[in-house]
DNA sequence: CATTTTTGTTCCGTTATTCGGAATAATGTT
DNA sequence: AACATTATTCCGAATAACGGAACAAAAATG
């Protein structure tokens, strides 16, 4: 189980910060114990230097840490390098006016979907997802359109992933590569209360001037009363006109 | 100079996290070790962790590393966990639409102004800062409106800091206090061109329900041919009107 | 194409540093 | 006030991080 060459201090601090997540900010000393389960004493030295650094904020009167917004400048420094964002987000913001749905952005990493950008209506129920976020790509719009898009050796290797062994233990893998080809030919792709019950997704894959996936713009909603083909019909044009306008703004490869 | 009890493996990792930037997302083990002053197999072998880890990618064939987007997660953990992020949204797109200007969200941090929220116009020019950027508080629009709402004791404390040294050999401490009371008089900043020549900002303060800043929403713009007072004069009543929106639906503190 | 220079990777002995159990201190609880 | 929980300090042991040097592989140069 020994990795060889492995600073195993690194590992442990980074595990601290990746310990918060939305529902839980403020951490105390042994709550991250639990949840790393790693020693107090190391966690507490840990924390202490991650304090010092200012990756991490200690409310000495609560006794809790929280990330310090300076683990901000760690992940947009990854954002920032992307391209990609830079040049969709107008026409995001656009197709976002024009529906008025939440529209997001994600991108394909190792076999899970991630969202580098989101925008949001004005709702109180809202999907508890965000800039970040990870979602299995076989299961979301998003990493459906992607997959279905991508080249048959690339698709190969994902779908042969261990951790989707469960997933193909309930699903069958040819019906599923026969739906992604359905997929390809129609252009999007729709998922019904799969993810969720009574929540639908259409997504729509962004290619760029090769003719490569390189992202997906979907649009979720929930489905109360609505005729959901209805709904889908007024919600593909626009997004599909959406994603092609990105797809040509973006550079060569 | 050996501080106690610290961890410094994590520190040399985080700062190679660190050493990536928009205008350097890839770097070779060479450059890291310039950049981090830290020796070749040191740096080596942290980077091996951190591949392991997937909180960076290696290309073999050009011998680069590049954050992996994993660390997006713990950036965005952060600001999931930003209750003001999520109610300002809207409002800002609101504002972003009606007038047509990019428009950013940003916080205190030390002293610093940090962007957590940003809408950028379709454009050529645009200013080379991103969510998590940082900017000096006492520079920049947003950052005055700020310090000027704040209580004369954490004021103090920040006007103090041996970082802000530097600024106050060339600013009048006690003419900067007067125009932060101007500020807070006008109930917005206005900075012309003194961070950057050309760049014009104005901002406001969100309060919240206790009358204590949270936050400040600035606007922008480039003084080409315009009148800049004019300008001004039609962005503040949506700014400060989304201000105070945002200000009404943020909870209690 | 041969030579030199730069960059990446492995090796390995040394020692500093991380480690974590146990004791102590500080908080909170009934 | 007694008890329980959580945070912090201490310290000796052992590991694991360190980094110089040697080696390998690419690039660059001539």
């Amino acid at each position: 189980m020994k990795e060889k060459d492995f600073v195993s201090s690194l590992k442990k601090g980074l595990m601290i910060l990746a310990a918060f997540d939305e529902s839980n900010p403020f951490l105390t000393l042994t709550d991250l114990c639990k949840r790393t389960n790693l020693p107090k004493t190391t966690v507490f030295r840990l924390c202490r230097t991650l304090v010092a650094l200012e990756y991490l904020k200690y409310d000495s009167s609560k006794h809790t840490y929280q990330p310090g917004i300076k683990v901000l400048s760690l992940g947009f420094n990854v954002l920032a390098s992307m391209e990609l964002r830079d040049i969709a987000s107008p026409y995001l913001i656009d197709l976002f006016n024009e529906v008025n749905e939440n529209v997001n952005l994600s991108i394909l990493d190792d076999i899970d979907v991630v969202y580098i950008e989101r925008l949001k209506k004005r709702e109180i129920l809202n999907i508890a997802l965000h800039v970040g976020s990870r979602l299995k790509a076989v299961i979301s719009s998003s990493g459906r359109v992607i997959l279905a898009f991508l080249d048959k050796k690339e698709l190969d290797k994902i779908l042969q992933h261990k951790n989707l062994n469960n997933f193909f233990k309930e699903h069958n893998k040819d019906d599923f590569i026969k739906m992604l080809e359905r997929i390809r030919e129609k252009g999007y792709s729709v998922v019904d209360g799969e993810y969720f019950p009574g929540l639908v997704a259409v997504a729509a894959p962004v290619l760029n001037r090769k003719n490569k996936v390189v992202a997906a713009v979907n649009i979720p909603f929930l489905k109360t009363d609505i005729d959901v083909n209805q709904k889908v019909k007024t919600l593909i044009e626009p997004l599909l006109k959406c994603v092609k306008k990105i797809g040509k703004t973006l550079p060569y490869d």
